[in-house]
DNA sequence: TGAATAGTGTCTGTTAGACACTATGGA
DNA sequence: TCCATAGTGTCTAACAGACACTATTCA
């Protein structure tokens, strides 16, 4: 007796920023039409080499890019008899935040796409706009409360840019002031006293305090409710 | 091609007081030994019964009590291949929240377990007593900034009665005070006008506001940290 | 009337947010 | 030197918590 893979599948929503916009790995779907159809990095757990349902998402990750997730996190298992045609399925959610840093290596036929949820449920195949607004929803509520943002910005970032993740994940972001607050707690970043010029006034560049699991904060903000 | 449910379990840790401790439902095992085993409630996926892995966890509950659970929330799916020594696995694992008014049938063989942890560990076979810490962990960490309190209590019950739940389920309990300022805020709950007697001054009954859905507070205690 | 529990008034500490202010480097 | 952005000082609002106080019933 072993475990029968066939309708059971985990799909993994990947998160990544370009130019202050948020982006979703997906694949291209072999079609005959010219016409795009995208979906989800996602496969069937493989006996052999995963020894764990998160190796199997990790595994879907690798398949598309050379990038290692920060930060990944099981969502939620939907099953039931309306998802598949065929009858009932299993699908295992996880999201994943990448990094801003340079130096990825996609797979032929994997794209980042505008984590646009309109845009998406017409590019994306099966139910996997749901999916990622599944995923996107717990996004959106856990930055409000941890140091999740940290995981979406290069290894050293200014205080804007967390600022700019919010805007870029929630349409809306706490003041400056309060980021600031914040972050600057405890010993959750490290100032690497090194600073990011180009604009005006320099910003001081920080970095992840690597001793220092993610930090889950005991309020949430207010205004970006 | 269908779905092979052999290795695929939904388990259900569901929780409810007695006399203030908290206890979780289980199923005695069938041995020869005369010592007791028990485990959740848990089966596979019945794809004509069930529509949705929530039918499944719903179903599991029926199999054991009469109650139907004021709340339930999947927890997590656990896969790999060291939880059982076929070889891979999978659970779905739910928690439940169960009132405490009176009117609950058992089906045989079932029984509520004080919730402690050192107890059911012998208690419990598989890694049942794991599933539960999980659980717990959920619910401990939920209780803090959420209405989930009221879903352990009778219909009608006192705001002693929710820092009650606190000491059950953390072992420590924010001050009246704060309990007080968090739940008579808003629309949450409705005095019902009764009065709780036998103690000496008469408490207040309150019931919850069927309108609102669970409240989800923003900010957490301090003190049950 | 006293014990015990219910419930209030009020002060402190913490942190989000508003907003005015100062600081600093590039053009 | 001007300007844009970085960063600070400080006040307010909201709410958890401490703690002293009052209120109400039962024995």
């Amino acid at each position: 007796m072993s475990l029968n893979t066939a309708l059971i599948s985990v799909d993994v929503v990947a998160f990544r920023l370009f130019n202050g916009k948020l982006h979703v790995l997906a694949q291209r779907i072999q079609t005959d039409r010219n016409d795009s159809q995208w979906m989800l990095p996602a496969g069937k757990i493989d006996p052999v080499k995963d020894q764990s349902v998160d190796d199997t998402a990790y595994r879907q990750l690798e398949r598309l890019t050379s990038k290692k997730p920060g930060y990944m996190e099981q969502v939620v298992t939907l099953g039931d008899n309306q998802r598949d045609s065929r009858g009932w399925s299993l699908t295992i959610v996880y999201y994943a935040l990448i990094d801003s840093n340079d130096g990825e290596q996609l797979t032929p036929g994997a794209k980042w796409l505008p984590a646009d949820i309109e845009t998406l449920q017409e590019q994306l195949a099966y139910d996997h706009s749901r999916l990622i607004q599944q995923a996107l929803d717990r996004l959106r509520s856990k930055i409000q409360y941890s140091s999740l943002p940290v995981y979406l910005l290069p290894d050293t970032f200014t205080l804007s840019e967390i600022h700019g993740v919010f805007s870029a994940v929630l349409d809306k972001a706490p003041p400056m002031r309060s980021i600031r607050n914040r972050f600057l707690q405890g010993d959750l970043l490290i100032d690497t006293g090194k600073l990011k010029r180009g604009s005006n006034r320099p910003a001081a560049l920080y970095k992840v305090n690597q001793n220092s699991e993610t930090w889950l904060f005991d309020r949430l903000y207010i205004s970006t409710r």
